[in-house]
DNA sequence: TTGCTCCTCACGTCACGTGAGGTGGC
DNA sequence: TTGCTCCTCACGTCACGTGAGGTGGC
């Protein structure tokens, strides 16, 4: 029993792993992995139990979870597990459609920068102005939906925030080359949710 | 011109914006936006043009730019916007995969805890441990494809965590019940990417 | 005068990164 | 004896959250 007897020292734990010694020091500090031994120097000595829950540690952190919660996890703290990993996927879920709107929107930037006959940093600014002034008022309107106790709040906010914001846009929109015009119009169009 | 004159305080903003008080504090500590007016008492006075550059600054750092870049960018300190941006989309398209992966595996452990009988502690470790080791294997193949150059160290390394690894399967695979063990090569397949 | 908003410190968060200064093993 | 690894503080990061204690405007 070769493999079950050996101990790691905190840098071969490291290099084997990926970590780095700052995080193995880290778990041992917050007591997430604590190493079952010490050396009489003082230096810490991982046996293959410890190395197993470093994987487990590393798994269940690859969900996105805290390292509070993924020693949760895996001391069975938690009367159901199930629970913590549903709100994760829901987490997920949400990232996933943010992280596919600002891609959406990235794009339409790149496309308008492509368009744009000489790159000025106004361009740049009107460009995102246009983009984003249109998210924002749909999602206000959504809000205005959702929230009707508010809507009276809503109402005397969007007043002058809106004129702010229709003038904004006009000025914007006023100051654009026709190539930059185009590529507005595509971006907004790229901007509507298809999936 | 009613709109162009008036002026907001960070209440008011903070209202209208839907963030935080705490937040426009910490845009004017750093210098990103700077109220153009102190009253005599020290309150905070943001004119149109302040208003105009924070809804900027909510869409550029939407983009998922640190603050820092939200402030290059909308001053013009870079001579290549773009590049800017298209590595933020490298990165958004990464985080895309990654999340996709994340959903991919956390589906799979919460099928594998609705086929279980009982739910226990270790049945879920062993469910993760199960998914999980299938992935760090595949990873260590492809770093090993990846850097040839490093080869002879991971021979020496994946000697010992191999055998580990294998008799920790081995151990884990022995104690589930059938249905995790089917949900658990589902799981696997599950984690194979399709897209 | 009572609320409400405003102000400025200043510490806390989360998961470590990054030296700083010193000791032990091969 | 020289490197290399190990050790323990301890401050820094990033974008704010959260009181703490006090002042000004309607």
């Amino acid at each position: 029993m070769d493999t079950d007897d050996r101990t790691w020292k905190v840098g071969e734990l490291a290099e084997a792993t990926g970590l780095s010694v700052r995080t193995l020091h880290h778990y041992d500090e917050i007591g997430l992995l604590r190493p079952s031994g010490r050396s009489t120097s003082g230096h810490r000595q991982y046996d293959a139990a410890d190395v197993r829950r470093l994987h487990l540690i590393v798994a269940v952190r690859g969900f996105g979870l805290s390292l509070t919660e993924v020693g949760q996890v895996l001391d069975g703290e938690l009367t159901d597990p199930g629970a913590l990993f549903r709100a994760q996927l829901d987490l997920v879920e949400e990232q996933l459609t943010a992280a596919a709107k600002v891609k959406r929107m990235l794009l339409g930037v790149l496309d308008g920068l492509d368009r744009a006959r000489e790159p000025s940093p106004e361009g740049l600014i009107e460009l995102i102005e246009g983009m984003t002034a249109m998210s924002r008022v749909l999602t206000r309107d959504e809000v205005a939906q959702l929230t009707q106790g508010r809507q009276e709040a809503m109402a005397n906010l969007s007043e002058a925030e809106l004129a702010a914001l229709v003038e904004e846009r006009r000025k914007a929109t006023e100051a654009l080359t026709p190539e930059q015009r185009e590529a507005m119009a595509k971006a907004r169009a790229e901007m509507m949710p298809t999936d």
